[in-house]
DNA sequence: AGCACGCCGACT
DNA sequence: GTCGGCGTGCTC
């Protein structure tokens, strides 16, 4: 009797061993059920042993195997290599495959009905509404038809019953459509089909590729890897393709070009999915009927059956990034499963991370460059607007400048953009009476007062309180100010000054789910809005045509504090936000506020010279060791209580095993210091590349066993600073 | 991660 | 005397 060694879903050192009953067709990668202590429970078998592994062992046997492909060799691999990676449990990792366990089961039915054509003998008002309905949806379900007709489902199961109506059992799930390599793509220019051409023969020469698709907003980068997923399909029909984006980016619009380009609209995979949705994915990728996959980072870890290209578009975005539970930066991560599966990956950016940059100019990738904007549409004027010179009126934040160029564009019927990356009102309260800052309690982050919900929040820690009428430092009555913009303000001054103007806010606190962003990014690309206010979720690749004006209301703010990233992503930001503008025939224009127009970043702005820009901060990083020349991890302890949490820090600190070339910094209070009511401090361990950093973080965790309540978790790669 | 076992406080 | 709180440890 062969053995079969189980991994489960479930934070176990390792796989455990099962009797493989005879007859049953169980092999690696099968998923399968077990008994493990009282009950049954998921697995996915990692290694088939024969019989002479049972070794005198009584084992439990194997109780059941899911009729889907088992998950290939190259997936296990990708799966063990990123748990070694992450430090965390391949039982965890395991688990992010798995978020669609109805996938498992083949498409549940349902009953749906169809016209016979026949006429029921009674044909009441009701019958004929249910029978125009039938006609105009469909084999729909019972409820679906009646509630499409207005009546209940009692009177489509009278019309059965007359013979009008024929019941039948259908999946529930239906297969995607197939996508269609061969229906006519943009006509590319010369560089863009140069750049196409280059992924297409690798297509077509088969195993793993790496490419930067490195190409100024509005270059038509989706165009050209368009043809390079169009040749994948010509070379292999059962390819599959994965393309990546940032959750916010999955709007329709995007998928609208899939359809538009493949005559199918790809098969998504986000947060936002409904569970049937969700299994539906799941399975047909599984399967490998489904072809194009389009989703948010966790996508990267659906089982594949032909996985034979991975795009990552806006590669250099944070929200890659996982910062929860296992820790990955999924533009890393799909470089090493396209390894593993020997597949192409293209990495997409306008403004590419300064980590790809360096691979690319190490030769690990191929730079692919779009220089020019195709067509009519060019790239912004960017202008830095002197803060010294041109001030904005006290308490006010716009200068002349910009409040004519918001007002020229309102009355060109066009849309404008302004970016500050500040959510709330104002980002400090003082009080006029005694000049106290608030606080949250016991630290020393100032409270954003926020008007939408009347409440002072603090950003770091979540902590938030409804605005106090009187100080609570002195009594004073209204004597509570806001200090600062943020975007509700900003807003505020707009209103004012072009009261017609439709005006939205985008931040996190107004668009909370993906949902309510893809509303208002749809409303946006619709002509409904004709001022978009947004912090740095607005900077993504959407494609807003009406949109001309984009105003940087504070560029200098996102160059301060101690964050490794803050100039390359206000580069980015500035960039990207700037290029928003002009994207169709109008010709777009930016205005970048600053007090620091003579700062290297904002030169670079304003000169377009990104390369340049990025020489500077590659030196800087080089010369102090930090990714990509050298590798950060983190250690985050949490308890319910702070002095727990302290506590617990001395032990970690002293357990922490010497190697060579380490740096051990902290602990410091964690990026959100409070987290779901816990207590949060943070080691910071900075080590050159050649060293196994996570091998030295799983070492480390080894010693550590945490008095209950205390947790600790790594993070490898942090990207959060602040 | 579940789930059971076990050892201490307020109840019919 | 029991019911049940959750701290500890095991699951092939």
């Amino acid at each position: 009797m062969a053995v079969a060694r189980i991994l489960f879903v479930l934070p176990l050192p390792e796989p455990f061993d099962y009797a493989v009953p005879e007859g049953m067709d169980v092999r690696v990668g099968s998923y399968v059920t077990a008994p493990l202590g009282q009950t049954e429970r998921l697995g996915v078998v990692w290694e088939l042993l024969g019989d002479e592994a049972v070794a005198g062992r009584t084992l439990k046997p194997v109780l059941s195997v899911y009729d889907v492909p088992p998950i290939r060799d190259a997936m296990r691999e990708f799966i063990s290599w990123g748990a070694k990676y992450t430090v965390s449990h391949p039982g965890h990792v395991l688990g992010m495959t798995l978020r669609a366990r109805g996938g498992l089961s083949p498409s549940p039915t349902e009953t749906v009905f169809h016209l016979t054509g026949q006429v029921p003998g009674k044909l009441t008002d009701a019958r004929r509404r249910v029978l125009d309905a039938a006609e105009e949806v469909g084999a729909v379900n019972a409820a679906t038809l009646a509630a499409a007709a207005g009546v209940s489902s009692g009177v489509v199961k009278g019309l059965e019953k007359a013979g009008a109506l024929r019941a039948e059992e259908m999946a529930a799930d239906l297969p995607f459509a197939l996508p269609q390599p061969d229906l006519p793509g943009a006509t590319l220019t010369g560089e863009q089909a140069e750049a196409a051409e280059v992924m297409k023969a690798s297509m077509r020469t088969g195993g793993f590729a790496a490419f930067l698709l490195d190409g100024v907003t509005g270059s038509g980068k989706t165009e050209v890897y368009f043809e390079a997923i169009a040749e994948a399909l010509r070379v292999d029909p059962e390819a599959q393709i994965l393309v990546l984006l940032p959750e916010i980016a999955l709007t329709q619009a995007i998928l609208s070009r899939f359809e538009a380009r493949f005559g199918a609209a790809p098969a998504p995979w986000h947060s936002g999915l409904s569970d049937k949705e969700r299994r539906r994915t799941w399975r047909e990728a599984a399967h490998g009927r489904a072809r194009i996959v389009i989703g948010a980072r966790s996508a990267l870890f659906l089982p594949y059956a032909n996985l034979k290209l991975v795009i990552v578009d806006e590669e250099h975005d944070g929200s890659y990034k996982q910062e929860d539970g296992v820790t990955y930066h999924a533009r890393d991560m799909a470089v090493m499963r396209a390894k593993l599966e020997g597949a192409a990956v293209v990495l997409a950016s306008a403004t590419p991370a300064l980590e790809t940059m360096v691979n690319a100019e190490a030769g690990r990738y191929t730079r692919l460059m779009l220089a020019a904007r195709p067509g009519a549409s060019r790239l912004p004027d960017v202008e830095l607007v002197d803060l010294r010179r041109a001030p904005p009126e006290k308490n006010h934040w716009l200068s002349p400048w910009l409040i004519q160029a918001l007002k020229e564009t309102l009355a060109a019927g066009e849309q404008s953009l302004l970016f500050l990356n500040r959510r709330g009102y104002a980002p400090l309260v003082i009080c006029k009476a005694c000049g106290e800052r608030l606080k949250t309690p016991g630290t020393e982050n100032w409270l954003t007062e926020h008007r939408y919900s009347g409440r002072l929040v603090c950003h770091v820690t979540g902590y938030s309180i409804p605005k106090p009428s009187v100080c609570p430092a002195c009594g004073a009555k209204d004597s509570l100010m806001g200090v600062g913009p943020g975007v509700e303000r900003v807003a505020e001054e707009v209103r004012v000054l072009m009261p017609e103007a439709r005006i939205e806010i985008f931040s996190s606190d107004t668009a909370m789910g993906g949902d309510a962003t893809r509303g208002i990014i749809e409303r946006m690309e619709t002509g409904d809005i004709d001022v978009l206010i947004g912090t740095q979720i607005v900077a993504k690749g959407h494609n807003f045509p009406n949109l001309t004006l984009v105003g940087v209301v504070d560029a200098d703010s996102g160059m301060k504090g101690g964050d490794l990233r803050a100039g390359e992503r206000t580069y980015q930001l500035l960039s990207q936000v700037a290029g928003r503008a002009g994207r169709a025939e109008r010709p777009g224009r930016a205005l970048v506020q600053t007090y620091a127009p003579d700062n290297p970043a904002m030169l670079a702005l304003a000169d377009g010279d990104r390369d340049g820009f990025l020489q500077i901060e590659r030196d800087v990083r080089a010369e102090l060791g930090l990714p990509p020349f050298g590798r950060l991890a983190a250690m985050i302890v949490s308890a319910p209580s702070a002095e727990m949490v302290e506590e617990a820090c001395r032990e970690i600190s002293l357990a922490a095993p010497n190697g060579a070339g380490i740096e051990l910094f902290g602990p410091a209070p964690a990026p959100i210091t409070v987290l779901r009511g816990r207590h949060r401090r943070r080691f910071l361990v900075k080590s050159p590349r050649n060293v196994d950093l996570s091998a030295y973080m799983a070492a480390w965790m080894a010693r550590l066993k945490p008095p209950r309540p205390v947790r600790i978790s790594v993070d490898i790669d942090p990207y959060s600073f602040m």
